[in-house]
DNA sequence: ACTATTGTTCGACAATCGTTAAATTACAAC
DNA sequence: GTTGTAATTTAACGATTGTCGAACAATAGT
């Protein structure tokens, strides 16, 4: 597993978004009203989650929307689980 | 979710060590040597990984002992299959 | 006591990260 | 065209992080 997917989880904010994408597709604009961060911080999390395939993307017109990429989130969930002693 | 717990799973020497950790508890020595770090470094990710419970410690003489804290993990896997959109 | 082994603590350093301000791009409505 | 909104890019900053060497502490065996 690259840790790079685990950097990406390892930001308060970054969580955060993943806990609204998590309530559905949501814009940029949207998913800022609920941070206290800039417009150009957002843009920078929202490449970091893109980047290790955390969620995905869609755009229309001028805006972008975002959702949680399900899959992904299990096979970290799998990898976590796969660290345990396998009882030998 | 503290995000100290992802921060301490985005390193690949310590997702190495709690591999060894998942077949079964190792002395700090015998972890050195699977691992190109040097003694204060290892100590570093040992403490790193005590301070968000992902592994137990145990002292016998001059040997200090790890073993993986497997509730933990189940703990951080729920976390993750949890942010999943609830079918709504 | 001396030596060897195991492990921690303390500085210090380079690299990475989160953040912002500023400038830029893209699209829509007027 | 101009204006306004949405989003990205760049450069710079402070803070955090992984690493090591050096010194230190604790236990074991001679």
């Amino acid at each position: 597993m690259d840790t790079e997917i685990f950097k990406a989880l390892s930001d308060d904010n970054r969580l955060r978004i993943l806990g609204i994408l998590g309530s559905g597709e949501s814009s940029a604009c949207e998913i800022l009203k609920n941070l206290n961060i800039s417009q150009p911080t957002l843009s920078h999390h929202m490449k970091v989650l893109q980047s290790v395939e955390l969620i995905n993307v869609r755009k229309s017109g001028q805006w972008t929307y975002y959702s949680l990429n399900g899959s992904k989130l299990d096979e970290i969930s799998e990898f976590i689980i796969g660290l345990k002693p396998s009882k030998a």
